[in-house]
DNA sequence: ACAAACTTTCATTTTTTTTTGAAACTTTAA
DNA sequence: TTAAAGTTTCAAAAAAAAATGAAAGTTTGT
């Protein structure tokens, strides 16, 4: 496999993977461009690459700096943006970990919290209903709270927890 | 809050959240529907109870059978199908893990073996393409079998899991 | 202050995903 | 064996999500 085959077949895969997890696959793509670049890149340059308007591309990168893992750089005497992705991966799991349980998780506890609270426990259906949420509360809590605790170290968060399972 | 709309409020709200992880929310609502029940519930009700068609119904049940979190049981002198959702949280987690690994993961991680392994490193820019999808390669592979081996105690898998990482 | 170079926004269009519903199929009881 | 009761399939329609592109906005150098 050429090089070029092999950096647009791993775009391509990872767009698709975004995709399945819920990530625009354009985001996922061009964060997997700026993966594998070794040197930041213009939007221009990112629009030309994945074919796609300069629209797209500018709402893309926007949302890929609000999650933290793709930032801007100036280069000195060029008046365009250039952008890096965090390429060290134990940060970038931490990142995409905090601000989906910031985003999804959290509210949902919310939600949960309150369904599971109500107060009228008159039927066997209700029973169930308040006990199940109850559980699904309590997991769902301890899950969150579970990966906040191993992603706090930061430096090779994993390879610790791998460590700490093996044992 | 009266328990109809606690329940409805959870099966929109877990519906919403299949949405944000790639799983379709009818898909999302009947397995939330199903959670909550205390005994098994027939199509017809699944139909009228989220105002979906039977092909919807029908589909989605099937793919909640795949995924082996839910399942079909007949009743004893009734000719049509009951469904029941697995109820217990650790099975379930252990479930959707493996499945998403199985069909997501995995596939991912044999692009990122191949892309990895292209010989040529001529150029700067290649060398950075070939440690990086390498980094990552086994960064993925060793999240995929820490989750593996997380999640093969299966009886309070998480319990166990943070006590130890709390030690 | 101006205009060139560049970025952002958002109404509209396009694409993708999901849903529908009717026909085909299956199972069961008589 | 038949028909009633139910389930599945899949082409077409609808809905939702993503992408476009042109206009508006911003920044910078002169």
């Amino acid at each position: 496999m050429k090089f070029n085959e092999a950096k647009n077949k791993f775009v391509q895969t990872w767009g698709a993977l975004g995709s399945q997890w819920g990530i625009n696959k354009t985001m996922a793509q061009i964060h997997a461009l700026l993966m594998v670049s070794n040197e930041p890149i213009s939007m221009e340059d990112i629009m030309e690459e994945l074919q796609i308007s300069r629209g797209n591309a500018s709402m893309n990168l926007r949302a890929l700096m609000d999650w933290g893992i793709v930032y801007k750089e100036y280069k000195a005497g060029e008046r365009r943006e250039f952008f890096t992705a965090e390429k060290d991966l134990d940060e970038l799991a931490v990142k995409i970990a905090r601000e989906r349980s910031k985003r999804e998780i959290k509210p949902a506890l919310k939600v949960l919290k309150e369904v599971s609270t109500i107060d009228s426990k008159a039927t066997e259906e209700e029973r169930h209903f308040i006990d199940q949420t109850t559980k699904l509360y309590d997991f769902v809590l301890k899950a969150d709270n579970m990966l906040e605790k191993a992603t706090e170290f930061k430096d090779n968060w994993l390879g610790r927890l791998v460590i700490k399972i093996m044992k």
